[in-house]
DNA sequence: GTAAAAAGTAGTAACGATTACTACTTTTAA
DNA sequence: TTAAAAGTAGTAATCGTTACTACTTTTTAC
């Protein structure tokens, strides 16, 4: 269905070798370093479909983004309401699991976001 | 710090009195029924406020729309691929908190949506 | 109570992150 | 190798959201 292009690869390559949750624009900065005249569209517009096929994730917190992770593997998102900042945190997904009720509901990828202060901004 | 207004008694009214998750626009519509002429912008201010003091919470999930959630106890949001539903799913907050490494982050709310398909989309 | 300061509102204009569109290029399949 | 399908660069347009202005309501101090 997706046909393979230089543009989709060099933009998931950006996400995977980056460990932060970059927007949009900035995925654009870091793809522009290996191909210079790519579009900002080319960017969103693949942004989404690797959204859409579940190839990343699409993670919001608040601040007028939307902000993209190649991590796949299940954590959770520590937002600090204090410097912006957006930390990982590992979970069990199976144990998550076991303590939702899903009813019947088919689960396939999901974002948690914790708000709150960091360990930095908590001692201020 | 916050004053009194009638505008945002009606707002937080509305989100406590129906259970599912609106956007702003939607909570717009609601409220006209009680304020006839009360602005959008007021909606949007008064949301934004609500948020910021942590009185509703705020869920996103990729439909392009901010959505308000009045209930505040923590729970899970299934969001159905298939119909674009959001759905509640109870799960035990401190039992949660045990399985996360916050490595000295403070939590203060938590947002978290499981991507999927509902009971009734998954048959089809 | 009353007046001044502070906060909030209605209505509208503006913003800007994202999406759509067009002519052109690349990839794919026969 | 060639035509259909998919993707791209560049730019225009969209629209959910925010900002602004004159006015009203709420709060605070006397």
């Amino acid at each position: 269905m997706a046909n393979y292009s230089k543009q989709r690869e060099a933009i998931l390559n950006e996400l995977h070798s980056r460990c932060d949750h970059p927007t949009a624009a900035q995925v654009y900065e870091g793809v522009r370093k290996v191909i210079p005249n790519i579009s900002l569209g080319t960017v969103y517009r693949n942004l989404a479909s690797l959204v859409e096929s579940g190839e990343i994730l699409s993670v919001t917190v608040g601040d007028g983004y939307e902000h993209f992770d190649g991590d796949k593997s299940f954590h959770l998102h520590l937002h600090c309401k204090g410097c912006g900042a957006i930390i990982d945190s590992r979970v069990n997904e199976e144990k998550l699991k076991g303590l939702a009720d899903f009813d019947g509901f088919t689960p396939e990828t999901s974002v948690c976001v914790v708000y709150g202060l960091c360990k930095n901004c908590s001692k201020q």
